[in-house]
DNA sequence: GCAGGTTATCTTACGGCGTAAGATTGTCAA
DNA sequence: TTGACAATCTTACGCCGTAAGATAACCTGC
């Protein structure tokens, strides 16, 4: 009588911002993400959608705290032993995150959404770059080199995987669009991803090495002093509109 | 009389769907692509949101529509000479177009988006790739490498200079929100984004000149070949999400 | 020159979205 | 029991994409 919480009239347990965000990443993960709106989500919690304004601000303030919730579900690289070793198991962490929570990549992408535990995750890389010996415009560019695969791959793998389950059989259907005979290139690059690779961390895992690899071989050099071949800017085929 | 196109009574000229396309392309733009709404354009082409619908199917329609078009300003890379030249010409034709439609990034992330331009892009990319000496396999690789890289350094930096113009002294506000002493790394990362480069291709050409230099060692390498240092997996920090 | 059909445009309306404002209920201390 | 405060719900607004159908402009053939 004095604790009503598990009374039978009123089943629910209390609200919480953690919970708002807890509930709002299955949607996301299962229906993808343009179905995480206040009315799914207030429903989801048995609760009308302006309830949820109790706890969080805008719907956006759920955007980014289930992203920051994601964020910090990947592995940062460990501070013993080869940093190779560290950031490779970092970024397959990241990587196996971004499979679990596909919505997460495009959102990652932007600048607007860092939170603290993207903070955390950029710091500890940064961090470890510099600690390898790289300098601060070296590590500065291994960071986007290392993002940009992360984000940039897995969001082909996703998408790919995504048309795959909404059109059962997309190598025919893409076929039919799209002959083989116009592009033919194409159609072995949709071979190649459709090939499981022979490595346990799949061709996720050979891009990055081959970045990693690179990135030993420049550890210790200067920007301006490694060979370029043609700097010139490229003419621009038509004027920029308007 | 029998042609009345320039009547004073209705200066309109005819509308069609290129002309609702180009018309598009500015108000992203100049206002984001979430003021690209029918009303909006409908608005700027002096019509009814309703009439669009007259040239297009769907507002999905005019964003795969205006991205393919934006798709189209980018370089090929060139046949002839050096591929890495060639490669690199291209890329960096691709990151002044992508700079000068901001809104497209995202887009291009999106495989659900891909059009005959695109289409045309990839084919003549993975083509060199293929006739400068890379296996299929590596050529998915090497374009998965140069596609991340021109998407996601972008990204940050479109995003980068987004939060710039509106907020005029970012880098006095990000430090008032991170303290430097608490996240000295990205402190130091941010200032490498503000500083301009020594190169004339910027600091996207050194990146892009890493994963080139990279490319060119693994040639012909095939897969399963190279050292690896530690392939296993990482271990997740928290169980996935329900 | 005008009738009829076609092509292009507009009007109205619907359901869903995020959310502002304020009413209502539930809970607990005095 | 009462009153205050915390939590939830109701109603409503302006935006969005777009379905359905009315209306206007135009062209053709007589």
């Amino acid at each position: 009588m004095a604790v009503q919480a598990e009374a039978r009239s009123r089943p629910r347990v209390r609200l919480s911002t953690e919970r708002v965000l807890r509930a709002a990443i299955p949607i996301a993960d299962k229906r993808g993400i343009e179905a995480l709106t206040m009315r799914n989500l207030a429903e989801e919690l048995g609760v009308e959608a302006m309830t949820l304004y109790y706890y969080v601000a805008k719907k956006d303030e759920i955007v980014n705290g289930i992203l920051d919730l994601v964020v910090d579900e990947i592995d940062v690289p460990s501070s013993g032993g080869d940093w190779k070793t560290a950031l490779r198991r970092s970024a397959i962490s990241a990587h196996e995150v971004l499979l679990r929570h596909p919505w997460a990549c495009s959102l990652m992408m932007s600048p607007a959404r860092i939170g603290p535990a993207r903070l955390r995750y950029m710091e500890s890389l940064l961090g470890r770059l510099r600690e390898a010996g790289f300098s601060a415009n070296m590590t500065h560019h291994a960071y986007h080199a290392l993002d940009s695969h992360i984000l940039g791959f897995t969001m082909w793998e996703v998408g790919y995987s995504a048309g795959a389950r909404a059109l059962p059989d997309l190598g025919a259907a893409f076929r039919r669009q799209f002959p083989v005979d116009r592009y033919p290139y194409i159609a072995e690059h949709m071979g190649e991803h459709g090939k499981k690779s022979s490595r346990a961390d799949g061709e996720f895992g050979f891009g990055l090495d081959l970045i990693l690899d690179g990135l030993e071989k420049v550890r210790t050099t200067r920007p301006g002093s490694r060979a370029r071949t043609d700097t010139r800017r490229a003419r621009p085929r038509r004027r920029p509109n308007r």
